[in-house]
DNA sequence: AGATTAGGTGTTACGTTATAACATTAGCAT
DNA sequence: ATGCTAATGTTATAACGTAACACCTAATCT
């Protein structure tokens, strides 16, 4: 029995994900280092939002690969400048992006956070709801500095 | 000259909104003690979004009140369940209610919250608007834990 | 009034998220 | 190899927030 479980961080679908991360980096000019590509490989397998710190121990204790905690914040950063992360202000936690594999251009999305398991859904907001909200905001004299808004909830398994 | 400026804190409509809260607190058969008073005073004051440590800041420097950083946050949770306050996740900070003063019964609000000076302006969305999100949100199985929405803005006079 | 009880505040410690500053290492170019 | 830049390691610290316990004050009861 190994020290870690070190499953198969590499299922099909994750390993599509690296593959575009590494040929998305590589057109910009970026390097996608191994600490960068474990960072994000974990955040993927993980399914879930997670803080920098859990992202830490999610990736020494389930995937085996050891970095720092400041180092995932580094790293994240990184990873959102490449389009590849969101960080989430409202849970101060970070996700993967879900259009990472899609070859679509990515609709502007926002963000439902489950409050109690953290998982995180993409939604697309009705056009004329958007630019109503914007018009009330803008009404005020104030001005929306992201169209990816958040949300707190609770998903169908943690509600009552 | 006084060690601190300890200006007018009760000036018309601070002195409005502590008689209101006073009234309010009475009704509801809990205690506005003088720290709690003296805690809503200062954020009233200031009319901005401030954290609880800012708020400590703010009643010693400002008003000549001593409270510790401790207190102020039990002391925000209970103006917060007296709905004379709201905290603000996004910004990590706190806020009086604007329609604290108000005799009508206050309509749902959303708050746009200057990522810049923190200056929070509180916003009725369109119905139509509202309910479309909630359309949206409820379509994948999750549920907005408050229709009390907060949004990252830049006011007036920061933007550029 | 005095005793009792609950509520409120002071105080200390700690947990979590995040950043800063500097040292060290790795990768690349000449 | 030399030197440069980017990336990571390491340590310290800041900001926000909670927990636990001590102490004091205010309301209630007899």
């Amino acid at each position: 029995m190994a020290l870690h479980s070190n499953k198969t961080e590499a299922d099909s679908s994750t390993h599509n994900i690296l593959e575009y991360a590494r040929s998305q980096c590589e057109s910009r000019g970026t390097r996608l280092t191994e600490k960068r590509r474990q960072v994000l490989a974990g955040l993927v397998d993980s399914q879930r939002a997670l803080s920098a710190y859990e992202l830490a121990d999610y990736c020494r204790d389930e995937l085996g690969y050891s970095i720092q905690a400041m180092s995932v914040y580094r790293i994240l950063d990184f990873l959102e400048e490449e389009n590849l992360v969101h960080r989430l202000n409202l849970a101060k936690k970070y996700v993967a992006c879900s259009h990472i594999a899609c070859n679509h251009e990515h609709e502007l999305s926002q963000f439902l956070i489950c409050k109690s398991c953290f998982k995180v859904q993409e939604i697309t907001i009705d056009r004329n709801a958007m630019s109503s909200l914007n018009q009330a905001v803008e009404a005020v004299g104030f001005n929306l500095t992201s169209q990816q808004l958040e949300f707190d909830c609770l998903c169908g398994e943690c509600d009552d």
